[in-house]
DNA sequence: AAGTGGTCTAGACCACTAA
DNA sequence: TAGTGGTCTAGACCACTTA
């Protein structure tokens, strides 16, 4: 993890090529060792196939030897080998259907891993000191968005709580949420000038699902005064919908200014 | 997939309670059936340990049982209950440390995939018609932020490449790639005026690495004009550096306007 | 009908780490 | 040192798809 002015990595990438783990298994009742390697844990293989991919033996489009091939040729058990090509497939190198095979992929559809944590987490993963600041806490009619969000009536009343969060006493990140009251027995406004609503969310509600959007778009007037920058400075938003059974409970807006970057390393 | 207005969904979230693919094996030797219901699916065994959870049984930091005792419990063999928790370790909701146990995770850190095909991929799955058109492509020494992707010197010529996607003519991406022909034998720049540069690198470099970093900012005024918006409108900028054997060979910028939405359905 | 991937099992050894 | 997760094996059955 890295943290250079403003930019900080809170991501991490579809793990690739790393080392083996609990490798080092299994030369019991070993065979006479053919003269080729054995390759025997899953990261090995995968690396193996990666390698051969990258070469070129096995160009885009084209098909790989069964599990059963590469499991006698690499001297291993095909569920080793079933599980190499899986990280592989859903990291969208290879693609895998029944009866066909697997294939190299031609498109690069990649999939890499999104981290999201709690604000907390991710500022002092910078190494800096996390404090937070209540903006504001009320009763409110939903915008056209956090009723699409809720699922809730115009009439509907949500609790708005804004906030915003500080590294080291600078500004992070200005955060809005909607709280359904219906759906979510909301505390007394005074809990939310101690806690950050989302922390009180994960403690209360253990896991939910969420479904998550990012976005770019103008600071408001609230947002760019949480923030200290002029209104109308493109900020990056997270919106994240928490729900409970598919009931959702909560819709948050997270807004970070230019400078933050959300980085995937590989 | 979904596509309402500009906002569509290109993102998939992290497989959390899906169904059972290959279910129902090995009643075969079943013994005599305890009362209990024997779940002997990676996913069956997900989804009850995510039930429990939800349900409060198994409250956030707490131990749940080892995976010898769950095997015992559900009937099925330990590989599965590993199966089913790596899985949910994965995605974050659980957390698993040797000799120690797997705990519910207190701070909901929570990991989805991010899915990023090719933009004709994604232009396409709209099920909008697919056009591409190069704006400009000629040799420059690089910017600061080129030579930092890059990892060459200011005297360093490099491969400039500004275009523009549209779906059904309406422009949708503005993109800028830079390649460093010291790393990768850049093709005639006519090449560029039929296919996509990201199009011609993945079917001549097979699997890259790559990193990508996701940041908003205000359109310059080359992007501005590729977009059809006014200079300074907040754009999501997805930067990918491709690398070979930890070599980058490209540097691309791809710019969204502001109606355009990453989402993670879950 | 046959071939390929997806999964489960039962047992084993190893790696890591708290006590 | 002991307990827990991480992995490998050899074999098996099943699901899906093309032929």
């Amino acid at each position: 993890m890295s943290y250079q002015g403003f930019t900080f990595v809170y991501i991490e990438c579809a793990d690739m090529a790393h080392l083996p783990e609990g490798a080092s298994a299994h030369l019991r009742a070993s065979p006479p060792e053919p003269s080729r390697k054995r390759l025997n844990t899953w990261q090995a293989i995968r690396a193996e196939v990666l390698r051969r991919i990258r070469a070129g033996e096995w160009p885009p489009g084209a098909l790989i030897p069964t599990e059963q091939h590469l499991s006698v040729e690499m001297g291993c058990a095909r569920a080793t080998v079933n599980r190499a090509l899986r990280e592989l497939a859903d990291s969208g190198i290879i693609q895998r259907r029944r009866k066909v095979g697997t294939r190299v992929a031609a498109t690069p559809l990649r999939r890499t891993t999104l981290r999201l944590p709690a604000i907390r987490t991710e500022i002092e993963g910078m190494g800096a000191a996390y404090s937070y600041q209540l903006t504001e806490c009320e009763a409110r009619l939903p915008t056209p968005e956090a009723m699409r969000a809720l699922q809730v009536d115009a009439q509907d009343p949500l609790l708005l709580v804004m906030s915003r969060h500080m590294a080291d006493g600078q500004p992070h990140c200005s955060e809005a949420i909607w709280l359904n009251p219906r759906a979510l027995a909301t505390p007394d406004a005074v809990v939310f000038a101690v806690e950050p609503p989302q922390e009180w969310l994960a403690r209360t509600l253990a896991v939910m699902q969420t479904s998550f959007s990012i976005l770019a778009e103008p600071a408001s007037g609230t947002c760019a005064l949480n923030l200290g920058v002029e209104p109308g400075t493109p900020v990056l938003t997270i919106e994240r919908v928490n729900s409970m059974d598919a009931l959702p409970v909560s819709f948050a807006r997270q807004f970070y200014p230019p400078k933050h970057r959300l980085i995937f390393d590989a």
